[in-house]
DNA sequence: CCACAAGCGT
């Protein structure tokens, strides 16, 4: 309070009005919110009457606060001043709980302004636009144009944001030509945002050719910015390197976002040569020292697979974000080193970085795939501790996939009981953890709850309950799954869905079914598809349909020995020696190498391999011994599977 | 004495 007095003690005319409100705007100039609400709330006490001048200034300052408290306040200061009918202060209030998310308050307000122009509509539009009210937003527009509102580049601006949060491309491509017809002045900012929301709308082409539209001499690095981010949207990551060569011809200088965005479009291994020239580059132009861009280098580096490089420049970074800690965290997880992974996560929390829903859900997805039940369980258990509730839908999601994926379906399934909310991937991922678990009457029941309580299921929730079909050999159900989703909910069947049916029909013997089902299809039939149709053959020996079926596959991927191996053995059980020798020859004269197929299991941090006929493992009796007991043991549970799903006949 | 409100890429 001394503080504050010795200050204010230093402005003479500090009993004015003006002074006050000076006081008031350098501090929200200085990005002093609070500060500001407080010297109002002084200047009140002291009974300095504010004017028209003042109500602006807080306003800004209780919406860069965004509590809806301290802008309720303003509010009722305002109602009660002579000055709430002014335009400015009105506009400003608008404003205020624009950025509070409070568009209720902010649609009263502007409704009872008496007076109002162009930068008020506009306030208000984007206020409708920012909170996902598209549909009122452009019954505003309509209203605004009624009143003769003459739209400008801030309203197009504004328009294009619902765009974006609508992820429409028809409705940007008709706010673009409407913005086109109504000649309004294309600014480079314009045209940047049309880059990033066409990428966004999934456009790549409108993007770069809006690019390419922009006068060189008008371009800016956040044009260039702007593409290279497009591209990443698009994994196009080698045409983002070119598109950066020619940004370096051109002598444009690359900033931070620059890089961010560029070395973002690496995300491979076939990439990881790219990665290393971006990094080495901004390395050399000294735009490595950046804690947001060394996270995205961190993150291309162990996204492509070398992981030391990225625990190398982790290490060696001055100060860590929780980015920072969660990128390197996600990177052992994906590649399944759960231990390096917990490991970090510990000396995280010891260093006092709160981690947060994406550090955790790296982890639980982690243990999901690579079967870590036991710090799955762990971080369970503490979820809570780390600021995640547990009442989270994502993380309540993760976990019901975590355990149904280590096979603790009944865990999986109390989540999935006391969640208070859930939402369509929640089904989702409980009914194909039922199909994984080979639980499928379960699955089933859990679809059709589902959809009595009225949630709209997706392609990804057809997908598992086709997979729960293909696994239990329901095809009569399949089938009635495939049809409800495109007649009753309109999604198209995506090449996995097809697999999944090609594989019922297929296994069911119903070879022609399958054949059928695929010359029908809208889309291209991928190797999947044709892959699932030669097994079927296999099983059911039926040499001509295997025949066409190899002939799509080794169209597709000419160096794929599979198809090759799967063939001749075809050939071979039906006695067809020619076809037989005619398949070796075609090896032979293409140099396709078939390798036996390894599985891999690490224990205790050291890899396990093993191949087929091979018998060199150290404790390979114990093994192979635990392995028949296992499969006598699966046979049982074989045939009460067989069991269950001759059951879902009579259903 | 001076002055206040809207939009945009990572």
């Amino acid at each position: 309070m001394s503080l504050i007095h010795r200050r204010l003690n230093r402005f003479p005319g500090l009993s004015s009005v003006n002074a006050w409100n000076f006081q008031i705007r350098d501090a929200v100039n200085r990005n002093d919110p609070a500060e500001s609400l407080f010297l109002f709330r002084e200047m009140k006490r002291r009974g300095v009457e504010p004017n028209n001048f003042t109500f602006p200034f807080v306003a800004k300052a209780s919406a860069k606060l965004a509590e809806i408290a301290y802008s309720e306040m303003v509010h009722a200061h305002v109602l009660k001043s002579p000055f709430w009918s002014d335009v400015f202060v009105g506009t400003a209030t608008v404003d205020m709980f624009v950025k509070c998310n409070c568009v209720d308050y902010a649609v009263k307000v502007f409704e009872r302004m008496p007076e109002r122009d162009a930068i008020t509509w506009n306030a208000m539009l984007a206020g409708l636009c920012q909170s996902g009210h598209t549909d009122k937003a452009f019954s505003l527009f309509r209203e605004m144009r009624l009143n003769e509102i003459p739209p400008d580049s801030v309203t197009l601006m504004t328009l294009i944001q619902s765009a974006s949060f609508e992820k429409s491309l028809n409705l940007l491509k008709a706010i673009h030509a409407f913005g086109i017809r109504l000649g309004v002045d294309v600014q480079v900012t314009v045209a940047n945002t049309w880059i990033s929301t066409y990428a966004k709308c999934s456009d790549l082409d409108s993007a770069k050719s809006v690019f390419e539209s922009i006068d060189r001499g008008d371009r800016t690095v956040v044009s260039w910015n702007s593409m290279f981010k497009a591209y990443t949207i698009f994994g196009e990551a080698f045409d983002a390197f070119c598109l950066y060569r020619l940004m370096l011809r051109e002598e444009f200088k690359p900033d931070l976002s620059t890089f961010i965005n560029l070395v973002a479009s690496c995300q491979n291994p076939e990439t990881l040569t790219q990665g290393r020239l971006i990094h080495s580059h901004a390395i050399h132009l000294g735009a490595d020292q950046d804690i947001e861009a060394i996270n995205t280098f961190i993150s291309m580096y162990s996204k492509s697979g070398d992981t030391s490089s990225a625990r190398l420049l982790f290490d060696i970074m001055p100060s860590k974000t929780c980015v920072s800690w969660t990128v390197m965290i996600s990177g052992y997880a994906e590649k399944g080193d759960m231990d390096e992974a917990l490991a970090l996560f510990h000396a995280m929390t010891k260093t006092g970085v709160k981690p947060d829903l994406v550090t955790l859900l790296s982890l639980i997805s982690g243990c999901g795939k690579f079967g870590s039940l036991e710090i799955g369980k762990w971080i369970d258990t503490r979820a809570d501790i780390y600021g995640c509730k547990r009442d989270n839908v994502m993380v309540c999601n993760a976990l019901i996939d975590m355990y149904s994926k280590c096979g603790s379906i009944t865990e999986a399934r109390d989540i999935f009981d006391n969640m208070s909310e859930k939402t369509v991937i929640t089904w989702t991922t409980m009914i194909a953890g039922y199909a994984l678990n080979g639980i499928f009457l379960e699955a089933f029941e859990l679809f059709s709850k589902m959809i009595d309580l009225d949630y709209k299921p997706n392609n990804i929730t057809f997908l598992a309950i086709l997979q729960a079909c293909t696994h239990s050999g329901s095809l009569e159900k399949g089938w009635e799954y495939f049809l409800m989703m495109k007649e009753v909910y309109d999604i198209s069947p995506g090449l996995d869905h097809y697999s999944c049916m090609v594989d019922l029909f297929g296994r069911k013997g119903k070879l022609e079914e399958a054949l059928e089902l695929i010359r029908n299809m809208s889309a291209k039939p991928d190797a999947g598809i044709w892959g699932a149709l030669l097994s079927a053959c296999k099983i059911h020996r039926n040499v001509k349909i295997a025949e066409q079926a190899a002939d799509s596959l080794l169209n597709l991927e000419p160096q794929m020995a599979a198809p090759y191996v799967e063939m001749a053995n075809i050939y071979a059980a039906a006695g067809m020696w020619d076809g037989f020798a005619r398949i070796r020859s075609m090896m032979k004269q293409r140099n396709i190498k078939k390798y036996p197929g390894e599985s891999v299991i690490q224990v205790n941090g050291k890899n396990h391999t093993f191949t087929v006929g091979e018998r060199g493992h150290v404790e390979n009796e114990v093994i192979y011994l635990a392995l028949k007991s296992l499969s006598l043991f699966a046979r049982d549970e074989h045939i009460m599977h067989k069991e269950q799903s001759y059951e879902l006949c009579w259903v």
